[in-house]
RNA sequence: GGGCGAUUAGCUCAGCUGGUUCAGAGCAUCUCGCUUACACCGAGAGGGUCGGGGGUUCGAAUCCCUCAUCGCCCACCA
């Protein structure tokens, strides 16, 4: 067989995931085995794969793929999100091109182009994950605006309202005036930013005397209703009582005292325009205060503001100030540091506090079992710091603003017959009706006299029922459901713990009283070596398609997940994808020396060889059994770099070379066969992280039927690990280490053959004299009772080796090299006896620890006097 | 303003219940080598008073206190 150089992965990536397609391998239907279940993140329809996408999908991958080996019934359900806001945001822009606003067009002709564009661009993002090789069973994709989910969360809606969970109130809410929708606090991104303290004398009626206020938002002034100060502040107390007029609108306001002031910002006094600002809601409602919004839906001032009537909210803020500056009740200006909201999916609009009638979800009652479970374990986190953060916000939870202002998701199923406080809520329009008849006594009540509520749900009232949906848990069949939920782990970015995985938690208790997954596997953010956030306008990130066509599917994981430690921002570098590739590329060549060899079975197995075989298969165990342990706890970066030196250094560096026959010479036929079952075990081991190459080197390393696959194999189970051998052959390699650097030192080609004397000065194990041999290319190995003259020597522990040498011996640079490793080994000594002759030590510390330091003791005397004799010998 | 987390080699990070996994890994660096799988490679080497200071202990990177620096989350001071 003729192989190529090096690795390349396109064709041979292609190939298989097609192959495992063909064969049905991503599918699975409940069985008897025990599931494990893993439902995607749904990304946005419309989206495409960035650098976040492609670490959260390798690791649920490498979780579904290992799971799937050790013969688990794995389930990776994937799908995409309607993404309401953004969507719509993405059809409004479309539309906008055209020359369309939303006004102009019915809600119908609205979701024509929705649709439209949801389906020349949805999916695009899921045929992006086939190739990152991700293994989900497709038959299985749901989107969660298809009508079967449609329904399911309507169904909740309308469940959730009879149980009393959601409600309907005048509340200040957030308010996004570029996508006019409603957004909840979690939406609302905030900064700190420097902005203007505005002094204004506002003039006290039938007084010469004026009050002065700070305002950071004078283009509210027009909505005033009162003026506030703190009820102790004796430098207001002469005003207790008054009225105060409102500059340029000349609005007589009352002056009233709270103790929500704080004395000491600003001039302790405070304007309150309760249609502006949820503190000034609060005074408002508590003094009786008359309400004035002075605002558009697009943050234009309104009819009610008087001035500047349909100019943007900065700019009447700027005018304002002038107005004020010419009345002269422009006290002074300040500059301030403060906290100002915006739009998480228009990041450059400032969210407005805005009063309005939305629905609500009652928060109280769902948090208990969400707060019980997580607390005690039932649900983890990993890693675990993300509990405190998940406990935090519970705590200070606020019931949950869900209408948007949008058409692009699930309507709201609330079906007004008279004015806006007479509704009934059903599932769909005739059992509304029903309802309505009901409800007003009426019998000639029709479908036509029904008006449904304009308004969406939020997206994520329906996301939270994702575990569930996607096995038709509210549906009639509950089989699946039944059978892959609670799904195993979910796997995800920290960003969307409140937005998504604490909902999903009220979601799993408050309809089917089961958590919706195991376990939690935050991942990291992805930013760039600099630590700055990857985003499209810094040009930091790349493009994700473009680095697996650069260095194959099976490089990219291996560089997404080698750098990501579990829970850490994820410093990304192309360079460890290199790294990955690289990889690869050994992992071929490797392949090519192995399937290179010629077999005669008619040769015995070479002592070296055997002794290779037993020590890997001792390496081997002791690796599975840390990845076991790495696997437990989800440190997917540290196994895979344990599963990288086991196959770079231990199998190809050091076992590969044991094993390999002279240059030209067969192989026998043992060796030979336990080396194609280690490589057979290492790519299956590999797999989960790299299912391309290693299905493709494992495919020919046999000769396979068709339909057969590494990805179905199963995973090596640890064996028991000798560590007896493992450290005998650590020894040996310290002492080929030695050999080869002498060699270097005196440039000793390696196909030279030298000899090798041994003088053990302790019982040691000459178990892998045959491997040292071999790997140092010796003509001898001897044991022998004196020291040899006119040799090269070195000691390891305390056996001294000789390599005679006809080249003249430097006797100083010698001399100078035992006399450093002599005074290493006695103050090493020192400190030991140090340590054993402290009485305190010696009773306090557990008779391991004192084996262990005994034998420190004596391994170092010992050598110490081999040292000192060489060292007396060489003179 | 409240909380959380970090600080270990040039970089990114391990280091769990204090003691042989105790100062580690990968990458980077340096030296030598195109040796018969692989220069996308091999052989070797250097590099850290574990952020500072205290304390507990026979023993501290590890536990406690404190300071410093950085990061993040939450929060209605106009």
């Amino acid at each position: 067989m003729e192989l190529a150089k090096s690795y390349s992965p396109q064709e041979i990536e292609s190939k298989w995931y097609a192959y495992w397609l063909k064969n049905k391998f991503f599918e699975s239907k409940p069985d008897h085995r025990e599931p494990y279940t893993i439902v995607i993140p749904p990304p946005n329809v419309t989206g495409v794969l960035h650098m976040g996408h492609m670490l959260n999908n390798t690791i649920q991958d490498v979780l579904i793929r290992r799971a799937r080996m050790l013969g688990y019934n794995a389930c990776w359900v994937p799908g995409t999100d309607h993404a309401s806001i953004a969507t719509e945001s993405k059809v409004v822009n479309l539309l906008r091109e055209k020359g369309i606003t939303k006004a102009d067009i019915s809600r119908e002709e609205f979701l024509k182009y929705a649709y439209e564009w949801k389906d020349k661009y949805g999916g695009i993002i899921l045929e992006q994950l086939k190739k990152l090789g991700a293994s989900c069973d497709w038959s299985r994709t749901r989107f969660t605006m298809e009508p079967k989910l449609n329904q399911t969360v309507i169904a909740s809606f309308v469940d959730l309202y009879k149980k009393g969970y959601i409600y309907k109130d005048w509340k200040i809410v957030n308010w996004d005036p570029t996508a006019q929708t409603t957004l909840s606090n979690e939406e609302v991104i905030r900064k700190d930013e420097q902005s203007k303290l505005y002094y204004v004398n506002y003039n006290i009626k039938d007084s010469n005397e004026t009050i002065t206020i700070a305002t950071t938002r004078p283009e509210t002034i027009m909505g005033d209703t009162a003026i506030c100060v703190h009820p102790k502040d004796d430098r207001y107390f002469h005003l207790h009582g008054k009225t105060a007029i409102v500059p340029m609108v000349n609005r007589e306001v009352p002056i009233i005292c709270d103790d929500y002031i704080d004395i000491a910002f600003g001039t302790g006094c405070l304007k309150v325009t309760p249609a502006h600002d949820t503190n000034d809601y609060e005074i408002g409602k508590k003094h009786g205060l008359e309400i004035i919004d002075t605002f558009n839906d697009n943050g234009t001032l309104s009819e009610k503001a008087q001035l500047f009537v349909g100019e943007d909210r900065f700019v009447a803020r700027k005018k304002v100030a002038e107005l004020l500056q010419t009345n002269g009740q422009l006290a002074k200006i300040e500059n301030i540091t403060n906290n100002i909201g915006y739009s998480e999916r228009n990041p450059t609009t400032v969210v407005e506090p805005k009063l309005s009638l939305q629905w609500f979800v009652k928060m109280d009652e769902m948090v208990k079992p969400a707060m019980e479970h997580v607390m005690k374990n039932d649900i983890e986190l990993y890693p675990s710091k993300f509990k405190n953060v998940y406990k935090h916000w519970l705590d200070n939870i606020r019931d949950w603003p869900i209408s948007r202002q949008l058409w692009w998701g699930q309507q709201i199923p609330a079906y007004y017959f008279n004015d806006a406080n007479d509704y009934v809520v059903a599932e769909n329009i005739d059992e509304a009706l029903k309802l309505a008849q009901e409800k007003t006594g009426n019998k000639n009540l029709t479908k036509t006299d029904l008006r449904q509520d304009e308004d969406v749900v939020d997206t994520w009232f329906s996301s939270w029922l994702w575990p569930i949906a996607v096995f038709d848990g509210f549906g009639e069949d509950k089989t699946d459901f039944n059978y892959y939920y609670p799904t195993n782990v979910l796997v995800t970015g920290w960003d969307i713990i409140f937005f998504w995985v604490a909902r999903m938690i009220f979601a799993g208790y408050e309809f089917k009283n089961e958590k919706p997954f195991k376990d939690v596997y935050f991942t990291g953010m992805v930013r760039d070596k600099d630590r700055r956030k990857m985003s499209k306008s810094l040009g930091n990130s790349p493009d994700a398609l473009e680095l697996i066509e650069r260095f194959g599917a099976d490089g990219v994981r291996f560089g997404m997940l080698s750098c990501a430690a579990a829970g850490n921002d994820l410093l990304f570098d192309e360079s460890s994808c290199e790294q990955g590739k690289n990889f690869c590329n050994k992992l071929w060549n490797a392949f090519k020396l192995v399937k290179g060899w010629k077999i005669d079975h008619t040769i015995p197995q070479p002592e070296s060889a055997k002794m290779g075989v037993e020590w890997f298969t001792a390496q081997l165990n002791k690796t599975i059994e840390v990845l076991e342990d790495n696997f437990s706890k989800y440190r997917l970066s540290e196994a895979l770099m344990e599963t990288y030196k086991l196959i770079w250094n231990d199998f190809c560096a050091i076992y590969l070379e044991i094993a390999k026959p002279a240059y030209q010479q067969p192989i026998d036929q043992l060796t030979y066969n336990q080396t194609i079952q280690f490589f057979e075990q290492l790519m299956a081991v590999l797999h989960p992280f790299m299912p391309f190459i290693t299905e493709e080197l494992w495919q020919n390393l046999e000769t396979r039927k068709d339909g057969e696959s590494l990805m179905m194999n199963s995973f090596p189970k640890a064996g028991k690990v000798n560590e007896a051998l493992i450290n005998e052959l650590n020894f040996a390699m310290d002492v080929i280490t030695e050999i080869r650097t002498i060699r270097k030192q005196k440039n000793i080609p390696n196909k030279d053959q030298i000899e090798l004397f041994v003088k053990t000065n302790q019982a040691t194990n000459n178990r892998y004299d045959s491997v040292i041999i071999k790997l140092t290319n010796l003509s001898k190995l001897a044991y022998v009772n004196d020291k040899l003259d006119g040799a090269f020597s070195f000691v390891v522990k305390s056996n001294e080796y000789f390599i005679p040498i006809s080249e003249n011996i430097d006797v100083k640079a010698e001399k100078e090299k035992i006399k450093k490793e002599l005074d290493y080994t006695i103050g090493f000594l020192n400190s030991v006896n140090k340590k054993l002759s402290n009485e305190k030590f010696v009773n306090n510390a557990p008779e391991q620890v004192l084996a262990i330091e005994r034998k420190k003791q004596a391994e170092a005397a010992s050598k110490i006097k081999v040292l000192e004799e060489q060292l007396l010998n060489i003179a």
